[in-house]
DNA sequence: TCCATTTTGATAATGATTATCATTATCATT
DNA sequence: AATGATAATGATAATCATTATCAAAATGGA
């Protein structure tokens, strides 16, 4: 975790950008959690180590850590951006229960390929992409 | 053309609503676009035969659309919603460009049987997905 | 035609995110 | 340690897509 405060704080420097406790804390926060959070979840855990951080800043700091690559923003089509860890984390898909909210992550190599097919056949080049398969997770449907 | 009208109104009979001149404008314009439109955009061309339609309307009369299996929404992630065909419309997924904002439809049957097999290994019943392939077109990539 | 029910459109409300801007904090340099 | 140029902050207003409200109008079965 201290090395993922120096890749911050490296970002910072070569961006002429300055390190402050808001930041500290929002990284933090962020780190201690594998979950996926958005802003708002990430602004009240902060705000609890630093009472009066304020919202403007927790969006700011996100997209900080969205542009040094510590972030993945992933969108479940429900209004609200969550971030999830990037940085040495492989990329992956999900699977969200529409009954809970529960998010599974899958990755499958295969799948990757075939993107990458479908994209070459029709001359377009790539940068990201996002899979959400919706439905209902196993408890959920026990229940 | 004439089938999709007598769906829509075979739904509107069946739980009691009623047909209406604003409900078929905003239909007809729906079937007469092949894009992906948006509610603002399906708005301005409704308004176009019918001038004293309203937004609500249009929100209300796509959900509609969508409940009886006629529309289907699309999210690429910029805040709005985007509805196409569904009625007879193969399931696909979409390549969309950063930079002029085309979009490209892409179908892949082994994409689709990953899709089931990783769901099948977390024991979840998918309902629906969307795979949205962010990068440069083309054209864009030549200009 | 009558009338219960649904629909409509103008507009207010909502909710997530972004913009504004006066005040405060950071940090390299004295 | 003090200075000062620059960046950061937080309160709050603004934005933008969508939804809710509600009085007035339209629909359609009897
Ligand atoms: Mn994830
Ligand atoms: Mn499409
Ligand atoms: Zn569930
Ligand atoms: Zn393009």
């Amino acid at each position: 975790m201290e090395y993922y405060r120096a890749v911050f704080n490296e970002f910072l420097r070569a961006r002429k950008l300055k390190c402050t406790g808001q930041r500290d804390s929002i990284l933090d926060v962020f780190l201690k959690t594998e979950r996926h959070l958005t802003a708002d979840e990430i602004y009240g855990l902060a705000k609890k180590r630093n009472p009066k951080i304020g919202y403007a800043t927790v969006y700011r700091t996100l997209n900080l850590l969205y542009e040094v690559g510590l972030a993945r923003e992933v969108n479940w089509g429900d209004g609200k951006i969550r971030y999830e860890h990037k940085y040495r984390h492989r990329h992956h898909d999900h699977l969200i229960c529409t009954k809970c909210g529960k998010s599974i992550e899958v990755f499958d190599k295969q799948l990757e390929k075939i993107q990458a097919k479908l994209s070459r056949e029709k001359e377009f080049i790539p940068t990201h992409h996002q899979l959400n398969i919706y439905g209902v997770c196993d408890k959920c449907r026990k229940r």
